[in-house]
DNA sequence: ACTTTTGTTAACCATTTGGTTAAATCGTAT
DNA sequence: ATACGATTTAACCAAATGGTTAACAAAAGT
């Protein structure tokens, strides 16, 4: 009775297959005998691992999430001075993404669909984003006359917009402006140290 | 013989209602039957006035496209100088955005589901944007010693995150930062002048 | 050895969904 | 009126799709 124990390598060929499929064509657009193909198997085995179509797509969106999410909390929590947090925050989400360059547009997206399912689901617990404390330290900077007066929340909108919006209008940039993948990758690369500059020179005094 | 001049009202229903299920839906999810229903009208009318889902999805698409990248043409091959260029770009973008503010992430999307033929149908025409006389202008700027030395590609990646993401990722942002849909319009009309000036303070010498 | 549990498959089923057909209705020109 | 094209509908159809069943194979437990 080894029920912990299960095949690693079957699991894990669904897993993978459901979340290129799912990221790819979405909830709706995503077809159960494309994500069995993929992961080389039947269809029925779908069925086996994981009831149905709805519990499936669920682990896969969650996975996303839990990757996206904490990372943004642990950061705007973190005690560090802002301007190290910004940079912070750029250089690491940029390099979380970069491995998973559509997971932000497959998260927003699903989003849209169903913002209250989202708030249940994946906010319920650890991973809601609490922007509270980020935005406080910015209205403490500003107050203490460190940096210009800005409302915290554009600032905050700035940030999280030129962070993660080339990723979600990716193949938008790349078509418009001629980028090969590789190309892109050098772009956002320097972003990790372009953006918090941008800011930096935008509200220091 | 009246041929020309359609029944205005009956097509007319057929396109809102269209554009309202697939903007929300997309392609994919959207139902023929959903869209007849919020119509009005029976399904196969449906297919009088559109032979087929693709030609009625490609009705709506273009006409979002159309929508949405001329204006940012407009504004990137006109001559005003540079600042100017940035201030009119933020408030005419968002104030056409603001009308439809699910139009982006729709876009974004299907350009997603297929970049090549978005690539054909939409740019084949007049509206591929053109940024290279904007990033020219920023180039000549920097050169003149007007502005700091920053990579244009960079700068425009920004000036378009700051101005688009936030209606990609409103529901997102409205349910975090407890936002209502009217706070949300005060926030993106503040931005209007906030993303120039936001710019302006981070290139200016 | 043999029994039980777990993994896997082919065939099948019910519903959904895009699309068609043929008949009815409406408007208008003759 | 009536003939005729444009509009609209109910009923239908075929394919796609999510999900199930029953049988079979492979391990694991005894």
């Amino acid at each position: 009775m080894v029920k912990n124990k299960k095949d690693q390598t079957t699991e894990q060929a669904i897993l993978d297959a459901a979340k290129k499929v799912f990221v790819s064509k979405g909830m709706a657009g995503a077809r159960m005998q494309d994500i069995a193909d993929e992961a080389g198997i039947n269809k029925a085995l779908l069925h086996y691992y994981f009831r149905n179509k709805e519990k499936l797509f669920e682990v896969i969106f969650m996975e996303a999430a839990e990757k996206l999410f904490p990372r943004i909390n642990k950061i705007f929590d973190s005690d560090q001075p802002l301007f190290e947090k910004i940079e912070s925050f750029c250089e690491e989400y940029i390099a979380v993404v970069m491995e998973n360059p559509y997971l932000p547009l497959f998260v927003i997206n699903e989003i849209n669909q169903d913002p209250e399912y989202f708030l249940k689901k994946v906010w319920s617990g650890r991973s809601k984003p609490n922007p509270a404390k980020f935005l406080e330290q910015i209205e403490r900077e500003v107050k203490k006359g460190n940096i210009k007066r800005i409302n915290p929340l554009h600032l905050l909108m700035n940030l999280i917009s030129m962070t993660i919006f080339p990723f979600v209008a990716k193949p938008m940039f790349q078509k418009n402006l001629g980028m090969s993948e590789s190309q892109f990758r050098v772009i956002m690369e320097q972003r990790k140290r372009e953006i918090p500059k941008f800011i930096i020179d935008a509200i220091k005094k």
